[in-house]
RNA sequence: GUGGACGUAGUUCAGUUGGUAGAGCACCUGUUUGUGGCACAGGUUGUCGCGGGUUCGAGCCCCGUCGUCCACCCCA
């Protein structure tokens, strides 16, 4: 027996139905803030992902799905949905139109890493990304939409906020950061004296504790944003209490893709286990740049489906269609005809074997289906049906063709 | 990549100091030969993850391997 590859897990019935309801709902959503679907390839070039990831990240330094194709060409599949998203946008040459895009997507992401509770080596995520707005607005707007998701989905949440500055007011906080955490890095674990060379901010969010209470003198982010980011942000948390939407702000919030600056949220999930974040993103004005475009503010974020899998309410299933059934052998081949007129407009079930009327009737429950619409010896010999609705137990004897 | 727990029927799990494999649920049939969900009765279901070893004998002990789960790490 071939088993699924480590990792990876097949979706059916109930799961594969709870699925489909987050994407539905997702999309209904998205669509009414304007965003479009957007399709791309699972397999980029690896340049993408170093590029915008970047080189640095975990991600792209030890959990890529990397090969050779066979025209030699340096492939993996995507770790994530942005990247390529940008991508599109720039190979479309979208860029150079004044317009605002907005696209939404959703689909298999890999990642090589040691799989658990919430994490595995294929998963899903379903994204937005917003191309052409600059305004704070659009931050505030996306994590409302988010919002409105998790809420449609019935899902309780935290809300955690941070500013990265841009690069006016980021490098010389780098800077001040890496002054603070040479005069410590004696005393920082072994992960964090290597990022205060390849990526200082990581420092920030990282889960040791005796690193954590080294940091609490450490220069904060906030604190050194300039002007413009400073006023962004306020704006944004004022947006936010007059929307009441409740918010933390984390200084040590730090997203774990190198494109991101300004606004980065998170949303997090006390009830799923270690891997607790269950939304993440915020904005990204200088990657369609690094990806060769002319420059365009963005702001974008990923739900990983999975992680809401299990938080998700269902709606309470309803009987829906026909379950169509014989109790003669002759009674099944009418049935069939039937059931092709039928299916132009509702689901139907057939029975292809004659049975007994109890078997049916048991069928007809098993099915989920409305109607139980049999024949046996007298409908045969009369052309009539016998229909019960399962819900109001109201019964019928149509005629077969006015049925 | 590191650590821990686990792997027995379709599924959830029992299985004693090593002695020929068990239950609930599910499924099928019947009680009821044309009225579902409930009840009762009966029935089907196994490479005990895989490969070695110890033993007269291994689901149980030992080694290896694959996988699952959880945590670290990372992140959605």
């Amino acid at each position: 027996m071939i088993n699924p590859l480590r990792g990876m897990k097949d979706l059916t019935f109930q799961e594969s139905q709870r699925f489909n309801h987050i994407i539905e709902t997702a999309t209904t959503i998205a669509k009414r803030y304007g965003y479009g679907y957007i399709e791309t390839p699972i397999l980029e070039e690896t340049a993408l992902f170093r590029r915008s990831v970047g080189d640095s990240s975990d991600i792209v330094t030890k959990e890529m799905y990397q090969f050779e194709d066979k025209g030699g060409n340096d492939v993996c599949m995507r770790p994530e949905g942005t990247a390529g998203v940008v991508r599109a946008f720039v190979s479309a040459k979208l860029d150079r139109q004044p317009l605002k895009q907005k696209f939404y997507y959703y689909g298999s992401m890999f990642r090589y890493e040691r799989p658990q509770k919430g994490r595995l080596r294929s998963f899903h995520q379903f994204g937005c990304e917003s191309f052409g707005e600059g305004s704070v607005y659009e931050d505030f707007t996306i994590i409302t939409m988010i919002g409105q998701i998790f809420q449609a989905l019935g899902i309780g949440y935290e809300l955690k906020l941070n500013s990265l500055g841009c690069s006016d007011c980021m490098p010389t906080y780098k800077r001040d950061l890496v002054t603070t955490l040479t005069t410590i890095e004696e005393e920082l674990c072994g992960d964090c004296q290597r990022r205060i060379q390849s990526n200082p901010i990581r420092v920030l969010d990282c889960k040791n504790s005796t690193c954590q209470s080294l940091l609490a003198t450490a220069p904060k982010l906030i604190d050194h944003l300039c002007e413009s980011c400073n006023q962004d942000f306020k704006t944004l948390t004022a947006l936010l209490d007059s929307a009441d939407i409740a918010y933390c702000v984390d200084t040590h919030l730090v997203r774990g893709l190198d494109y991101y600056n300004k606004s980065a949220f998170e949303f997090v999930s006390d009830q799923i286990g270690a891997q607790s974040a269950i939304a993440g993103g915020g904005r990204y004005d200088k990657l369609v740049e690094y990806l060769d475009g002319k420059p365009t503010p963005a702001v974008g974020f990923a739900i990983g489906i999975e992680r809401i899998m299990e938080l998700v309410q269902m709606p309470e299933p309803t009987r829906e269609g026909i379950y169509l059934g014989s109790m003669v052998a002759e009674g099944i081949a009418p049935l069939l005809h039937l059931a092709t007129r039928k299916r132009q407009e509702t689901k139907v079930t057939v029975e292809y074997n004659p049975k007994g009327f109890k078997s049916h009737m048991k069928g007809a429950d098993k099915a989920g289906a409305r109607y139980c619409v049999l024949i046996g010896e007298d409908e045969l010999a009369n052309g009539t049906l016998w229909v019960k609705d399962l819900q109001t137990k109201e019964e019928q004897t149509p005629n077969r063709e006015a049925f």
